[in-house]
Formats: structure tokens, C-alpha cells, sequence
DNA sequence: AACGAAAATGAGAAGAGTTCTCATTCTTAT
DNA sequence: ATAAGAATGAGAACTCTTCTCATTTTCGTT
């Protein structure tokens, strides 16, 4: 049952947030935009307001249960925060998107910040590409 | 003269043309959005619609004369191309923002794309964190 | 199980940032 | 100077996201 993870995090177990908390576990995608959410929930008959999806994200997102990318082209994405933190490397022409971790990455990135005087929070990465399918067509 | 460098760059030499550029390379401020851009012109007496600036800034942005830049909070910010790549660190709190390269940091992201198959095309590097200054204050 | 205060929802309006449309103005080669 | 083509600017339009507020739902208490 999803309702005690809700509980967990603070949060009422509401029917729209059962739905949404359920589908982007099963979901075999895993960076999905509001949008795509919303749509995949009116397909299944599930009905929940665009709006709904959009403020229950940014509380999962508070909440830590999601974390919220921000990849080129406008929308944000959402993807469960299974796991441990990780960067992502995404093809330009068909949209796939890959996900690594690089220990070295991550060290001179504090490093970095250390020497420039900041205390760091965040940071984020994105690495574009033409992925292996799509250099073999044409 | 600044027609010269949009004629290099395959642009005719329109007036609102050269006052952006030529704001955009005297301006003390590096990173600024078209926003910002509009505005100090204003400022200036100099009028240039809203809609020109965004589109030339693009054009200039095809040119190769400006970067552009999409830091966390909405809008675009964009730079002069002076010089070679590099990324940014920026304040959370005031919103400063730092430049550097790291050649390790370049070299591993190389490594990563081979490594999932990918043939790299660009990347982005934020690192998010308070500054010096910010963090003395209470 | 029913109640009621507080919280959540959903439809549509609104907001932010950016692009588009198109009548008018400017640029540049002749 | 002229004319063809390109650029401009005002405002409409668009996309993504948040806000507003009347209605519904949740959940601890009877
Ligand atoms: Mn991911
Ligand atoms: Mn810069
Ligand atoms: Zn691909
Ligand atoms: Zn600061």
C-alpha cells in the first residue's frame, strides 16, 4: 500500500497522490515531465487535474520521494528518487536518456567549489550526445 | 566599429544590432538575460523592441558571437563567446556567478559519453552553492 | 458510523518567459 | 536615388507552470 509511504513523508494519503505515487513507481520510464503523468493517468481512466499533478510533484519533490531535472527544452522532468544521486548524458535527436555516476566528477566539483569560496548545495550536470541507435541511421 | 564584427558574422549591420552588441561588450556584467539586455537600453535612451532583442540575441547566439545559458530560475542568460569554454558557479542566495574550466572534469565527461556510446556533442555544468560573501552574513 | 475542521482537489484564470505575425521601416547593392 | 529584400516592433499568441477559490475529501474525534 502507497498510503504509508505518503504518511512517511508528511504527506495525507489522498486518492490523486495514491495514483501518481503508484504510477511513476511502475512506470517502466523513469524521467517523465507533468505533463506526461497527467496523460498517462487519462489513459488509464484514473482522472486527476493537471494542477493536481503539478503541486502533488513539487511536494514529492519536497518531500524527497522525487527529484525534479531540468533538461533542455522547457519542461521539467521527474524521476523517483530510488537510489543514490546521479548525473544523466541524453541523446539530441530521439530523446533517450542515460543515467551515471563519476566519483571523480563529483570530488573536483567540491574541490571547485572550495577554491572559488562557495559552500556548496547543488549542482547539476547534463551531458548531450547522439546516442549509439541513432548514429548508426543515416 | 561594431558593423565589421556583424558583417564577419553574416549579419547586416542594423542599428539595433550594434547597440546590443555593443552593450553586450562594454557592459561590466557578464551574464544577463534579454530581459536585462531590454531594460539597460531603455535606460539608456536607446529603444529596441523586446521582440528584437530575443531574436537577435539567437542570431548572435547562431553567430557564434554570444553563449547562451539556461542557469536554474526560467529565463536564458547569455554571455559574449570572448575566449574558450567554461562552466559556472553561481550563488543561491545573490546570485553571483563564478566561472571556471577543469580539465579533469572536461577529460571524464569525454570518457562517460564513449563509455555509454554516445558521440558527444555538448554539456552543461552547473554547481549551485552561497557564496563567500553570503555565507559571512548571519 | 457520522461529524466537522482542516486540507486537498480541479477548472479555469493568470503569470512568466519567449516566439510569432505582419504592417512598416531600414539596409544595401545597383 | 531606387527598389527588392531583410529587419523591426507592437501586440497577439504560445508553452509551461502556478494561483484562485468553490467544492470535495480526509481523518481524528464523537
Ligand atoms: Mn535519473
Ligand atoms: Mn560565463
Ligand atoms: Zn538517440
Ligand atoms: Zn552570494
Amino acid at each position: 500500500m502507497d498510503s504509508n509511504e505518503l504518511k512517511r513523508a508528511g504527506l495525507k494519503a489522498t486518492l490523486p497522490r495514491m495514483k501518481i505515487l503508484e504510477f511513476l513507481e511502475n512506470s517502466e520510464v523513469r524521467h517523465m515531465s507533468a505533463e506526461d503523468v497527467y496523460k498517462a493517468l487519462l489513459e488509464t481512466g484514473e482522472e486527476v487535474g493537471l494542477a493536481t499533478v503539478y503541486r502533488v510533484l513539487t511536494q514529492f519533490e519536497t518531500a524527497g520521494l522525487v527529484v525534479r531535472h531540468h533538461f533542455e527544452g522547457g519542461q521539467s522532468v521527474f524521476e523517483m528518487a530510488h537510489g543514490k544521486h546521479h548525473d544523466h548524458i541524453l541523446c539530441v535527436r530521439c530523446g533517450r536518456v542515460d543515467e551515471f555516476v563519476d566519483d571523480i566528477i563529483e570530488e573536483r566539483q567540491e574541490k571547485i567549489a572550495k577554491q572559488k569560496g562557495y559552500a556548496m548545495t547543488d549542482h547539476s550536470l547534463y551531458i548531450y550526445g547522439v546516442c549509439a541507435d541513432c548514429q548508426k541511421e543515416e
